[in-house]
RNA sequence: GCGAACUUGGCGGAAUGGUAGACGCACGAGACUUAAAAUCUCGAGUCCGCAAGGGCGUAUGGGUUCGAGUCCCAUAGUUCGCACCA
């Protein structure tokens, strides 16, 4: 016997019956232009990458946003809820190398099959909108998108390191490489320089700095993210001259200059530290042996901050020496450190051993002079000294000349005038952005419309030529990038000068296609790449809902990606995303035995722990951690669908914890879902046979209207706050009211139990859509569909309470209770407080000190004695 | 290493600074049943107590407050991000 079989509600032919209706009238259809009589709602949920398998994460993040969809279109809104495909990336190549399909067939096979998944799931989408992003009718307006952004000086070409496998002859990306070295060939990487495109976001620094402000309904953390990862700071640029330079070097021209945030502790400078691959350290390699091998092995570290960060601070001493501008008899030496980074401020730093954790250490280590510059609170000029904490707070200056006595904020303000009085310094805003690199070259991504003439240098593909298209005949057996080696697809005449030319063969970061998606959206099938008109009206997104590994990157990028739509004339918006939901992922038990993981459909319960089905062995349970391949304790999402229904797979993902934290999936939740599910349709059906459809409230029942408004109001600040999972409780609420409510003959039940069945139906069709249709034609065979009627309303005469239950407190402990009449006042409250039998025997022969009474919610005695 | 966050019964979690543990799961007892499943009813943080009631309790240690899961400081553990995974 299957599951359904012994139910009452049978979602196997329900969903589909009820899909089938909604696609009937098209009630998923946004408008091109939100409808002028109503407010506006876009409610997107970050596209999928496809994969080949929607998984249960997916499953979250779509039934939260249908959830908040269906809701706002019962509120009376005009709401957009497109879907797409991330479609361009490396797994697909990898799928090509593997298995020798073309990961184009690859990944329109899996969008195939993913788009059957969310249909089954019976999400509220305008599938006429859908775009995936490896389609030229994508990808060709991204291009235009990138020459309009060319065009207005917001691109650049310039150097910059990538991870090199020498032996596959390829770029790896920092996910490829496995503690320094290559995850196919096992080589070690090393950097290589390439010409690259950047786009210039740094000129937007400020803007999406200040932009964070208006971001009111984004998680606050995200937004402390991005400020951070933007890094605006305050500093100095000094200019070190070199002290009696070597043969080949000048004084001037090979001087240091550094990015400070602490000039006023310049007189504590014990060395300069410059990046590994700073100019000045290639060129003292030149005939400096140790430094040739110490730049070696920094470049082993490849180019990720993470391991560049983590790996333990080294250094060489390079022999050169520059000058201190305030103690000009003083000279310190130049070091190659691994932990200075070319990319941020200058590649070079000054090391005040007092001031800097790792300035300090990095002395420890060389012994390189300490001298003590800062003096902390509370402590005396005298006994002060530096051990092995570095004075990383405020302090007062001392051995520092001129700034001697001054404050940390007043020393850096003289430090800088008087830099700026010599001519070797000035005071700066520094950034922590970096420009973003946007050259990838690899086969499965947008073409840079770009040709590189020997004679015009980079052309710009004409715009009647676009979209510049990725050749179908590539082949992957061997490395490096096919556009490269295929045959004729790169050899071309230049646009301008007709001279023979190449195509750049890179292709775009894929994080440039999911940069503008959403304003694509808004008008998918439009001749340019966006319509202006659509896109001003429904942009920004009302609510963006997605992964919290995406706080930084993409959200950032996007954002940027907009203000230079917005100068290029494609729009008029700054910022995209106007409400931000980051939910958490989706966490599984993992089992395993001595022959490795084991699937969770493999394992069975038996007693306290687990065995396995085929054989009965006991299993070892594992943590419960992010659902994940390797670890196999993955569930498929149409694996639930076909035992349990879509609706019941939404609601066990609402049900449990809140969406923004972690949650867990367990086969009993799923099954408590299904049941509640179930148990609702019971509940309708009794009420459709017992109750006539124009019974009469009369007297009775009036408990169950109170709960019933009550939840109606309950549910609907649930979903307002993005709480589904409170949702879900005061439904269960309300359906155990109204299932008591059926062995009551109160005059008046009737109609009371009509009334809850029906706003039950309309509370929980955000999370089951086609049970709460099921529901609604039990109870009003020829009503309209759910999906086009309004969201219940509370009646207030429902919602005043009869009287209020308060604790009552002594010194903050709960001694008792006691009913009194809403907002009571103190004098009615108190003596009754005092009166309530175990809190006066607790008061016997003590004195109250003071009364607290805050009105509807506690009573607090202060006692002495 | 740096940045950001999270931590409440056996489990998932609820709780505008005001009765901690709503709701659900698992568990136990009972009803229905020839039996099971399903369904329904009741119980339950923990310790002491026959009970009434009391002690302890929201990761750990401190602080603010009449009152702290909630605010502040420190510590531990876990998670996310670190610019070529998406």
């Amino acid at each position: 016997m299957t599951d359904q079989e012994t139910l009452g509600y049978d979602f196997e032919t329900a969903e589909p019956r009820w899909q089938a209706a909604w696609e009937r009238i098209r009630a998923f259809a946004a408008e091109d232009h939100p409808a002028a009589d109503k407010p506006k709602y876009y409610v997107l949920e970050m596209f999928p990458y496809p994969s080949g398998q929607l998984h249960m994460g997916h499953v979250r993040n779509y039934a939260l946003g249908d959830v908040v969809a269906r809701y706002k279109r019962a509120r009376g809104f005009s709401v957009l809820h497109p879907m797409g495909w991330d479609a361009f990336g490396l797994p697909a190549e990898n799928a090509a190398r593997e298995r020798g399909v073309h990961p184009g067939q690859w990944t329109l096979d899996n969008i195939a099959s993913m788009r059957v998944t969310l249909q089954r799931l019976g999400f509220s989408l305008d599938w006429d909108r859908e775009i995936a992003t490896c389609l030229p009718e994508y990808y060709g307006h991204q291009q235009k998108l990138f020459l309009d952004m060319l065009r207005k000086g917001l691109v650049e070409r310039r150097e910059s390191s990538v991870n090199w496998d020498p032996v596959d002859n390829t770029v790896l990306a920092n996910e490829q490489v496995v503690d320094g070295r290559g995850w196919r060939s096992g080589a070690l990487i090393e950097k290589k320089r390439l010409s690259q495109w950047f786009l210039k976001i740094t000129d937007f620094a400020e803007p999406l700095l200040e932009g964070l402000d208006t971001l009111d309904r984004w998680p606050a953390r995200v937004r402390t993210m991005q400020e951070r990862w933007i890094g605006r700071s305050e500093g100095a640029r000094i200019r070190f001259p070199l002290h009696a330079p070597p043969e080949g070097f000048d004084v001037d021209r090979d001087s240091v200059e550094v990015f400070t945030t602490r000039p006023d502790t310049l007189f504590g400078m014990s060395f300069v530290a410059i990046a590994a691959d700073h100019p000045l350290a290639a060129k003292v390699a030149q005939d400096n042996a140790a430094a040739r091998d110490f730049i070696e092995e920094c470049q082993r570290l490849g180019t990720s901050e993470e391991a560049i960060e983590a790996a333990e601070k080294r250094g060489c001493d390079t022999g050169l020496r520059v000058v201190n501008p305030f103690a000009p008899d003083e000279t310190v030496p130049v070091w190659i450190a691994n932990f200075v980074l070319m990319e941020y401020g200058t590649g070079a730093v000054f090391g005040c051993p007092c001031g800097d954790q790792r300035d300090l250490d990095f002395a420890r280590k060389y012994a390189l002079p300490v001298r003590p510059v800062i003096l902390p609170p509370g402590e005396q000029i005298g006994s002060f000294a530096i051990g092995r904490t570095a004075v990383t707070g405020e302090g007062t200056l001392i051995n520092s000349g001129f700034l001697d006595g001054l404050d940390t904020a007043e020393g850096k303000r003289k430090a800088i005038e008087r830099l700026e009085g010599m001519g070797v310094g000035r005071g700066v805003v520094n950034w922590r952005l970096r420009d973003w690199g946007i050259s990838r070259q690899r086969y499965w991504g947008c073409p840079i419309p770009v040709i590189h003439c020997a004679q015009c240098g980079a052309v710009p593909v004409p715009d009647d030529q676009l979209p510049v298209r990725l050749p179908e005949d590539v082949t992957f057996d061997r490395p490096g990038n096919p556009l490269d080696h295929h045959p004729h697809w790169k050899h071309v005449t230049c646009p301008q000068c007709g001279a023979a030319a190449q195509r750049e063969t890179d292709t775009f970061d894929t994080f440039v296609d999911s940069s503008w998606y959403f304003a694509r959206f808004t008008a998918p099938h439009a001749a340019g790449p966006i319509d202006p008109v659509a896109a001003n009206s429904w942009l920004p997104v009302d609510q963006y809902i997605g992964g919290i590994e995406h706080a930084i990157l993409h959200l950032l990028y996007a954002r940027f990606f907009t203000r230079a739509m917005h100068e290029t004339g494609h729009l008029d918006v700054d910022e995209p995303f106007a409400g931000l939901f980051t939910q958490g992922m989706i966490t599984h038990e993992s089992y395993r035995d001595e022959s490795g993981w084991l699937a969770p459909e493999d394992v069975t319960r038996s007693g306290d722990g687990y065995v396995r089905r085929d054989n009965g062995q006991p299993v070892q349970l594992g943590r419960s951690e992010k659902m994940s391949k390797s670890k196999r304790n993955t569930v498929a999402p149409t694996a639930i669908i076909e035992r349990f229904g879509a609706d019941t797979a939404r609601w066990f993902v609402l049900s449990d914890s809140p969406p923004e934290r972690d949650m867990e999936w367990t086969e009993a939740g799923v099954s408590a879902s299904a049941r509640f599910g179930q148990r609702l349709y019971r509940l309708v059906q009794a009420v459709s046979a017992q109750v006539p459809r124009d019974a009469s409230f009369g007297e009775g029942g009036r408990s169950l209207r109170q709960a019933t408004h009550r939840t109606i109001v309950a549910v609907t600040e649930a979903l307002e706050n993005f709480t589904p999972n409170v949702a879900v409780a005061r439904l269960h609420e309300l359906s155990a009211a109204l299932g008591e409510a059926e062995k009551s003959d109160e005059p008046g039940m009737g109609a009371a139990r009509r009334e809850a069945a029906l706003a039950l139906a309309l509370l929980v069709a955000p999370m089951m859509p086609h049970l709460a249709e099921e529901m609604v034609a039990l109870l009003e065979p020829e009503g309209a569909l759910v999906v086009e009627r309004s969201w219940p309303e509370a009646l207030p005469e429902f919602l005043t309470r009869d009287s209020v239950t308060m604790g009552v407190q002594i010194m903050g402990k709960l001694r008792g209770t006691i009913e009194v009449p809403p907002d009571a006042p103190s004098d009615i409250v108190l003596p009754l407080a005092e009166a309530e039998p175990n809190v006066a025997r607790m008061l016997e022969g003590k004195r109250i000190v003071k009364r607290i009474h805050v009105p509807n919610r506690i009573v607090n005695f202060v006692v002495a004695g």
